[in-house]
DNA sequence: CTAGACATGTAACGCGTTACATGATTAT
DNA sequence: ATAATCATGTAACGCGTTACATGTCTAG
């Protein structure tokens, strides 16, 4: 799986709360909130079949119902190893910016897949960097803001924004980890 | 150009600010807050030719200064209608839950390439879809809330909270629009 | 009896990533 | 001299998209 197959690691991440096939799979990218990925099958079955080459899972066909057959997936030891790696590595200045997709999708299986210092320590190294890069939008903004059209200004200002409401939340976040310690 | 090459259009979009070359455009993703595309060479240059290609630019080579020679891009009338078609089109429910990078991105060039009533319009579409979505989102994390993680539930409550704080500025960003009339 | 949900797959295509390649000019 | 910046390109590779294909079971 290459580093940055967000699919391959959301896939990993939800067959370890439980085994699943392709399908189940599907309707979660469907019908949740976890819909931000695709639930095209020229999507999901491919990953699938990668994450099975790579010895991340292993999957096994259940007759057992009426229904057509299932192909169910779970993780492997050594998928759960590298699940758990790559949602517990430090975080980059360049995530902030580029991959905020990915620092989410890490820290919402920590407690399940890691532990709640690891989720503390991601809150931190979080805050961490967006308190170096929101000064750096802000400077910014006020240095070319003025220049720019409203529209830019604006959709300047609401990435400005966001970023603040992330620190926000994650500064809220960390609280609510320590408070259950 | 595929309908969703968000690079191609935003190469389009600063084309149309004023003729640049290859370098520039990199150096506009490697220093500014447009900086979540990509500046690698191997996405610019084969994403300008492309739009040579479809006729949306045309690229004419300086020899003028002393430098190496730069091949300047600007953009053909019908790469400022095919901008303008893609920037303006309606906003569908999808866009809020998937795209929403494309929908800045789309409005940060409304006032040069659009007008300031495209603004309001898409404004107001954005404003509708939140208003859709936003319950949604709470209501799943109501009814499953309570048998998630901490990190899961946080996870979830951070899209929701993001949403609502993309509704608070599409809000405030209408009224600007509206006062400046 | 037929529409819709269940269920898994493949193939063509386009794009971005990474890595490599080339060469000119400017500053130290 | 040589490192850094300017400047443009290509090739291999992997992944997601779209569209197509196939077949079963259940509900109306």
């Amino acid at each position: 799986m290459q580093k940055d197959s967000l699919l391959g690691y959301a896939l990993l991440g939800l067959l370890q709360q439980q085994p699943r096939s392709g399908y189940d799979l599907r309707k979660i990218f469907a019908n949740t909130p976890m819909g931000t990925f695709s639930d095209s099958p020229g999507a999901i079955y491919p990953a699938l079949h990668r994450l099975e080459r790579q010895k991340y899972v292993r999957s096994q066909v259940l007759e057992s119902s009426s229904l057509r057959r299932r192909r169910v997936f779970r993780p492997t030891a050594s998928g759960r190893r590298a699940f758990r790696a790559w949602q517990t590595q430090p975080i980059a200045s360049d995530d902030v910016i580029r991959r905020l997709d990915e620092l989410m999708l890490r820290f919402s299986f920590m407690d399940e897949t890691a532990n709640p210092a690891a989720a503390r320590q991601f809150l931190k190294a979080l805050i961490r960097e967006l308190r170096s890069y929101i000064p750096v939008l802000r400077q910014f903004l006020k240095a070319n803001g003025r220049q720019m059209p409203l529209s830019g200004r604006l959709a300047l200002g609401s990435g400005l924004h966001s970023y603040e409401a992330l620190f926000w939340w994650a500064e809220t976040a960390l609280r609510k980890y320590k408070n259950r310690k």
